[in-house]
DNA sequence: ATCCGATGAATGAATGTTCATTCATTTTCT
DNA sequence: AGAAAATGAATGAACATTCATTCATCGGAT
């Protein structure tokens, strides 16, 4: 196996074991076990466990805005970009749901929250899809005038919900469903 | 210091360690000086630690519950009772968040995840508040045609983000801008 | 009122286990 | 051959949990 085959087989036996037993459940002799690697050769690619769990985490967020850029169109009408960016995070949460979820561990653990503070500090240096939309529709009085953050929690706050209820089984989303749902979350943030 | 009281000083620095250290970060030693306890009087209150981790989980979601009850008034309309319940909830995570910090954190680990598991099986045991209204909501057709599940997750998604938002910093949340957001789940709701 | 013994709560040193991490050795490439 | 990568047994630190011992309380006997 080639180099960075080896590093991918490493992130996505942690991603699998994490997900399923959390950061602590998951220990470095299973992670070895499940990517068919000797535990010391985790370490030839991550300095340690810490790190490997940081440098998960910052690759699935990378394909989580790669899948939104993918989507996003620059020239369609505001209301339908909204639409587009709510139901293809909700795709993607469907489509892989073992990244949803390392994501919300993480965003919860003593992990996610020094990651939040740090970002505080070297504030707005994100120039990201996201951002950018909300702003426009603050602009032209098409949203709600609300902080950033407060509109993403109206926007997101309940796709986020949705599929942690989706992928623990407690409903079942169809393409409807999605559809509708995030038409009630632009009915929230529509002025 | 009389029995009762021991166990709530364990419980209540188990809650503030945990909170701040994640449960793996917190050791019993740590919860057992906090609480001003021999690490061994833990087990005379607690079996393990998993017991002590899902009891405190048990005890923070009857507060929360019940805080809800307290302001809950059957008679008002509609519109207002749904507002009550979520700026209730928003005051009270303010006002603790160290509650509200665990309950989070517990919900997106794996105990949070077996538990959740556990009550798909028994099912709508849980006869509250929020089902209530909900259920009379749609009978009366004052809210949109959505799964139980999924009005829940409309209508507390942003609230859950927000408190976290501002519990970590990102926003300070006053009186006005409780409402408003209060007010913007209702548009996401309301038919 | 004072003492006695019994009950069970509280203690924290000791135990055994579980891990992350290291590194001497082996294997695989160039 | 020599360098780089991979290995996994060995290490030592960190932990949850145990349990022999101490301490506090209290009813009843003197």
């Amino acid at each position: 196996m080639t180099m960075p085959d080896k590093r991918n087989e490493i992130i996505q036996a942690a991603l699998e074991l994490i997900t399923e037993k959390g950061f602590h459940g998951a220990t470095m002799a299973m992670i070895a076990e499940k990517s068919d690697v000797a535990v010391g050769t985790i370490y030839r690619y991550f300095e340690n466990k810490d790190v490997l769990i940081n440098a998960l985490y910052h690759e699935l967020e990378e394909k989580i805005l790669g899948a939104l850029r993918k989507e996003y169109s620059a020239e369609k009408p505001f209301r339908e970009r909204f639409l587009l960016v709510g139901t293809t995070l909700l795709h993607y949460f469907i489509s892989f749901p073992a990244h949803f979820r390392y994501v919300e561990q993480y965003h919860n653990s003593p992990y996610g929250i020094s990651l939040r503070k740090d970002q505080l500090l070297n504030k707005a240096d994100d120039v990201d899809i996201v951002r950018q939309l909300f702003t426009e529709g603050i602009d032209q009085q098409v949203l709600k005038d609300f902080p950033f953050a407060v509109l993403c929690d109206l926007a997101f706050g309940p796709l986020v919900a949705l599929a942690r209820d989706h992928i623990l089984g407690f409903i079942v989303l169809d393409d409807t469903l999605i559809i509708r749902t995030v038409e009630a979350c632009w009915d929230g943030v529509k002025r």
